[in-house]
DNA sequence: CGCGACGTTGATTTGCCTCAACGATTGTGG
DNA sequence: CCACAATCGTTGAGGCAAATCAACGTCGCG
């Protein structure tokens, strides 16, 4: 793998070059066109995947068969199906490229391994980690505070990149609502 | 702090036990009755909490004034308002005691300098938080998929401990509904 | 061009909220 | 230990935000 993408992937670590060069060994490059699927339900969960262009979604099925959009993933973010990837079930989401990228792709195995070996690339993945989980507790509260409206301007006042990438029925399957209702709202804040 | 307290908050870590001293020396204990506030919103959060006995809660108070319980602790949880701890920024949440409770405390400071002297102190740490992670999406994709009734029967089968200790309206501003609501789920769910 | 995917609009329904009143339970001071 | 107040939970009537169902534009692409 190149070397001025791997300094970004992990721009924010503290790594040696050495450290670095073992860790770039291990990731592999993946190209997928729009709507080719990464990982599917039911599958059995090894990578973790870091976005260097385009863009990815994770998304939920239920039984109604409905799509619930949990995470999109665009340059610089990392994607998979974290519930199945730390715990080694069986995944429960599937994650879907909806705009044409170029992925990295990391092993759990890899990283157990670089864990033990570099304690620098564990605070990385901690820090990634801290950062997600503020994420969605600020996602619950949203969801438990705010009316449907707020939630979409605050979506795009916090991911302005990442609506250029997506389908508004991809955005109202993540705020948590219909189609017809994102319209409806869009319609208003048109005015 | 007392040794088997001690080897019970770090049960599924791997210490030595001189790491175990040299971190048990740096938990406070603390206790505190029924309604005590730990932490108020705007405050500087420096500590995260081991709860050894008891219950808590976190809170956020919105615009409307209305309560939303972001997250229980009982034995054997952390709690704190982590995204203030995390960052450093000002707390937007309440901590409050709502079942006299026993916990202890630890500092940003020493964690970060314990992460730097014993690599396992992280992957202790790096651990409890991928749980958290994975408890909060799951969240998430509750509060998009299902409706109240769902949420609540879930809720009581994840947590049938943490259901003794909090009063019916915590979990409903846990669940995102009102109090009326859960009550007349309740009684459907009686029959 | 014509077809499928995407977005919009309207009519109606529904799950949950709001507001209001009233039991039940808990806690507390006399 | 009882009396009374405060807190907590329940019930009912009415309202609203968002869902559902259905139809119809519009855009992009084979």
């Amino acid at each position: 793998m190149e070397d001025e993408i791997l300094k970004e992937v992990f721009k924010e670590a503290d790594f040696t070059s050495e450290e670095l060069r073992s860790i770039g060994a291990l990731l592999r490059k993946v190209s997928l066109k729009k709507g080719d699927i990464l990982l599917s339900e039911g599958d059995t969960v090894l990578y973790t995947h870091f976005v260097y262009s385009g863009c990815l979604r994770t998304y939920f099925l239920d039984n109604a068969g409905k799509e619930h959009t949990l995470q999109f993933a665009i340059k610089d973010w990392w994607i998979s199906d974290y519930t199945a990837f730390f715990t080694g079930d069986k995944a429960l989401t599937n994650i879907e490229c909806i705009q044409r990228a170029t992925i990295y792709k990391l092993s759990r195995k890899d990283m157990e391994r670089l864990y033990l070996e570099i304690p620098a690339f564990e605070t990385f993945f901690r820090k990634k980690l801290e950062r997600r989980f503020m994420a969605l507790q600020k996602r619950v509260l949203g969801n438990l505070a705010q009316p449907a409206k707020d939630r979409y301007l605050s979506f795009i006042q916090n991911y302005p990149n990442i609506q250029q990438s997506v389908k508004n029925y991809h955005i109202a399957s993540f705020l948590g609502i219909t189609t017809e209702s994102l319209s409806r709202i869009r319609k208003e804040l048109a005015r």
